[in-house]
DNA sequence: TCAAGTATGTTGTAATTACAACAAAATGGA
DNA sequence: TCCATTTTGTTGTAATTACAACATACTTGA
């Protein structure tokens, strides 16, 4: 038994519900060699795909020539789902194979067939995917929300006290090292170290390592 | 008849279904004064608010008394949509009401207890929540994609890609002013003005007012 | 325990940005 | 058309940041 039925989209879904669900949505395979094109900027797409094997990346290319990796989407991940659900919404990245890989394809069709059906797998099928986009939902306006600021010290204050309330707690461990932390906040390491050591100096918070105090 | 039926979230729905959905999430109204706290950041949610009258704000309110007001959400809009739909998702953010105000406040309870439903109200509820939370999301991940950058040039050209594979199109109009777009970007207007002036002395691009050509 | 490797902190400099103040251009009425 | 107002562009300066180079602390496995 392939274990991509245990994905987050197929939770709570029976094999029955999950044929059905394969079967409604012209579940098909389909394999890419490294470097190949799987999705394009510019495109609109009905169809989102599921990593079998070998991993993609999400890449932006600007008409200047400009290549940014975005993300690496690995084995048992999806990708391109948010557009699927949405029609006329243009992709703004390509999904590139970057190892030869295996892809499993979802063609939604729209949201309004999906509506009418008033199966349980559909119920099931849509109740997950809301939950998947509302996670991403949190995620996104999370890091939105800590980016805004245009200095270190409040981007760190943000997110420090965002993680507090999280926690329920002044004392708190992040799950982040420092790199990882100045990737999130979108400044450098070391101006990053350098703030929370002035914060310290000057008593907001008390921190080692990854163990804040606020 | 009260024109919250014409709100996305009830979309295609009729009246008989849109009366189960009032009264399967236990609809109910509630009114607050000026400055009344409505939810609380910190706190989990089950209901999320939909504005009759008046407006409210989300605003931002840090354990070393920073206030920081992030939107205003006016009449037939809602607010804290996702924190309902989740479970043990703490609310980062207080909704305080802006003015005198009346709210119409929907119980999720969860969606466990949605998905066993298989009445066709809930469906079209739960695609239209979907449908919501995937739109915010495209909006969420494009503006999160476009501050990345560290640059204002690099912010600038990322959004006019962006744009430009929208339109399909090198020539288009932009639906933002000098200072929105700044706002957008997270960067000062001169900053922006100035950096647009050194594009255009440069080739990159051509602009007029909110018309470019890259 | 030691050594090698990794993570974090510190410092100085160059580059970039925010900010303020003002100039120029566009807009919208009277 | 002219004036008042708003929007956009320009410039200089102070503040902030990125970046590089290095120092220190921490980790891991031999």
């Amino acid at each position: 038994m392939k274990n991509f039925k245990n994905s987050m989209i197929f939770r709570d879904m029976t094999e029955a519900e999950i044929s059905a669900c394969l079967s409604e949505l012209n579940a098909y395979e389909k394999e890419y060699e490294k470097d190949e094109l799987i999705l394009s900027a510019g495109d609109t797409t009905e169809k989102f795909g599921l990593v079998l094997n070998g991993s993609v990346t999400i890449e932006s290319n600007d008409i200047w020539g400009n290549r940014t990796i975005l993300s690496h989407v690995g084995k048992m991940q999806f990708f391109a789902e948010t557009y699927a659900l949405l029609e006329n919404e243009t992709l703004l990245v390509d999904v590139r194979a970057n190892e030869n890989c295996r892809i499993l394809f979802f063609s939604i069709g729209s949201l309004k067939n999906l509506r009418l059906s008033n199966e349980l797998w559909a119920m099931k099928f849509i109740c997950n995917m809301l939950e998947i986009s509302a996670h991403k939902n949190v995620t996104l306006s999370g890091r939105s929300f800590h980016i805004s600021p245009r200095t270190i010290r409040e981007r760190i204050l943000s997110y420090l006290n965002t993680v507090s309330l999280q926690k329920h707690s002044t004392e708190f461990d992040i799950p982040f090292d420092r790199q990882q932390l100045a990737d999130y906040l979108n400044v450098d390491r070391s101006a990053l170290s350098n703030e929370l050591s002035k914060l310290k100096k000057e008593g907001m918070i008390r921190c080692r390592k990854n163990h804040f105090c606020l």
